[in-house]
DNA sequence: TCTGCCGGCGCG
DNA sequence: AAAGCGCGCCGGCAGA
């Protein structure tokens, strides 16, 4: 292979995964092919090791480096074409060069792992890998038409990275200790009954609920059955949702309090959830990355996203090793203060509390305050405490103010918004233009002048917090991807090996974790400080990558979760 | 019996 | 104390 002529390896090695082979193409940096070969998957950890500069193309992550994982391969850098492709498509301007074209197959959602038709292009005659190279070289082509490419490029990359991330952490999975879970599951809800019957301390809890009705066959699984029952027994309520309950002094509120979040607990992580996601001491979610329309990933299964802070003394590391649980404090509005360059939100943000520093600065009384008008601030609040606190926030941070109410405006006008990056927002939808002309037209009924209004709010309040929400992750993605190469730098441990981390893992710290401004890393004990320094150093590269010098810091609070935790 | 919508609630 | 943004998942329910 001619490729491998080159220090490091070839610029680009497009790979494909074809039945139980890999095949592959290598370009230079010229996207000139160099060489092609198919390979077993037992051949490919010894070639990935000769190319620790490639940049691996594939498809979709999630097919094709999934399954290099299990064959013990690792790769430093990638570019997954269905995600660059759905951030090119709306960042090149399609009137300008058309240089993405119609490709539309390229831009739908990955294929099923066990789908050969991953390709939906291919022609029938063409080898797959080479509809790969040519979808590569249109979209290296848009980028070089891209107004600021440099941060494109930038996001592109981290973007790949994070798919690299969410392979490999479903490949590790996070350790979970199941008797933990278990014990908590017990201590909440009883023991867990026979047969899939109601536990019994929420039996115990819907027969109070129903004494204290006075209604003996009161149903408290369906809110509408609920709904009635509580009204016959006099509260004039209109909801059953908890928001609204604790607004009532009655003897039912607390029981059926108790009894609702239990019924949540048995039904998103009971044992059922137990038995389905967690086996062998992990639990391997399947995540979405750039999932969600800002850039934020979403899962699919298990519920990555939502684990309750009740269940967290589950998440326990192996024996002899740790988790590093690390959380950047105040992400968002550290964020804006960075994309604004807004010199006193910078400097209210320097230090640990964000808000501690609004407060100093005069322009809120406390720190309570700070936290609601900086939320309202970022999400468009209006109404109560938050709609009145902002605009103190606008007096005293008009620069960071004028990024997220222009693009509020920018959002009702029905225009699009960008990320520091440049992930532009989603125009609005055929339904949201024709309410807007028709609303707008001569003679418009006001309740469809009203409709509108209230529409142009809703999207308004959308692409203000799209920018900041968007940015955060795209801080998230640089922090994860710089956690990442750090991680691998410092190569294997002695001591115990985590086996069911799978062979890449099972003797050097990784990545077990993601939640948009928290990541997990498990990590044989003796490396810890190690990963620390790690995780911050990625935190501060993260903060210079996006804002360069401009001065605004992102402080992390950081845990260690060890075997002998005393919860 | 299946499908899609909605209320409700967990997470950031 | 606010209820403004973004998600996924569950059970109930209405309509096919």
């Amino acid at each position: 292979m001619s490729g491998d002529g080159e220090p490091g390896g070839p610029a680009w090695t497009v790979l494909a995964p074809a039945g139980d082979r890999f095949e592959f193409v290598d370009l230079d940096a010229e996207g000139t092919e160099t060489a092609r070969a198919t390979l077993t998957a037992a051949e490919l950890p010894a070639l990935v090791a000769t190319r620790v500069r490639t940049r691996w193309v594939w498809a979709d992550a999630a097919h094709a480096y999934g399954r290099m994982l299990v064959a013990g391969a690792r790769v430093a850098r990638a570019w997954d074409l269905r995600l660059c492709r759905r951030i090119l498509r709306s960042a090149v301007d399609p009137d300008g060069h058309g240089a993405l074209g119609p490709y539309d197959a390229w831009d739908g959602e990955a294929a099923p792992a066990q789908d050969e038709g991953l390709f939906p292009l291919q022609t029938g005659h063409a080898p797959r890998t080479d509809e790969a190279v040519v979808e590569l070289r249109r979209q290296l082509a848009a980028l070089g038409g891209a107004p600021d490419r440099g941060r494109l490029r930038m996001l592109l990359h981290g973007e790949s990275a994070g798919a690299l991330v969410s392979e490999e952490m479903h490949a590790a999975g996070l350790p979970w200790d199941a008797a933990v879970h278990g014990r908590i599951l017990t201590e909440q809800l009883g023991p867990r009954p026979a047969g899939g019957g109601v536990p019994a301390r929420m039996a115990e809890l819907a027969e109070e609920v129903r004494a204290a009705l006075g209604d003996p066959s009161a149903i408290l699984d369906s809110p509408p059955k609920l709904l009635r029952a509580l009204r016959r027994a006099g509260l004039p309520v209109a909801s059953t949702s908890k928001w609204e309950l604790r607004e009532y002094e009655h003897p039912v509120i607390e029981p059926l309090l108790t009894y609702k979040r239990l019924a949540r607990l048995l039904t998103a992580n009971g044992w059922a959830w137990l038995d389905e996601w967690v086996q062998g001491g992990r639990f391997r979610p399947v995540y979405v990355p750039g999932g969600v329309v800002t850039g934020r990933w979403a899962s699919s299964g298990g519920g990555a996203l939502q684990i309750p802070k009740l269940l967290r003394p589950a998440v326990r590391p192996d024996a002899g090793w740790v988790i590093v649980d690390a959380d950047a404090a105040q992400l968002e509005p550290r964020v804006l203060a960075g994309m604004s360059r807004d010199l006193a939100l910078a400097a209210a943000a320097r230090g640990r509390d964000l808000y501690a520093g609004v407060v100093a600065s005069g322009a809120v009384a406390t720190r309570e305050e700070a936290k609601y008008a900086m939320l309202g601030a970022m999400y468009g609040g209006t109404k109560g405490d938050s709609g009145r606190l902002v605009p103190r926030l606008r007096r005293a941070y008009p620069t960071a103010m004028a990024v997220v109410d222009g693009a509020a405006a920018e959002g009702e006008r029905g225009g699009t918004v960008r990320t520091w990056l440049g992930r532009t927002s989603p125009a609005p939808d055929a339904a949201w233009l024709a309410l807007s002309s028709d609303a707008g037209a001569e003679g418009a009924p006001p309740a469809l002048r009203d409709l509108a209004r209230r529409a142009a709010g809703d999207r308004g309040r959308f692409t203000r917090n799209f920018v900041v929400q968007g940015t955060a992750a795209e801080w998230a993605l640089c922090w994860l991807a710089g956690i990442r190469s750090r991680l691998h730098a410092m190569g294997e441990a002695t001591g115990p090996r985590a086996e069911r981390s799978g062979p890449v893992f099972a003797a050097r710290p990784h990545l077990v974790f993601f939640l948009h401004d928290e990541v997990m890393v498990h990590t044989p004990a003796e490396h810890a400080d190690a990963v620390i320094a790690a995780v911050q150093d990625a935190a501060a590269e993260a903060g210079r990558l996006l804002f360069g010098t401009f001065p605004v810091d992102f402080p992390l609070d950081v845990d260690i979760i060890g075997t002998a935790r005393a919860d």
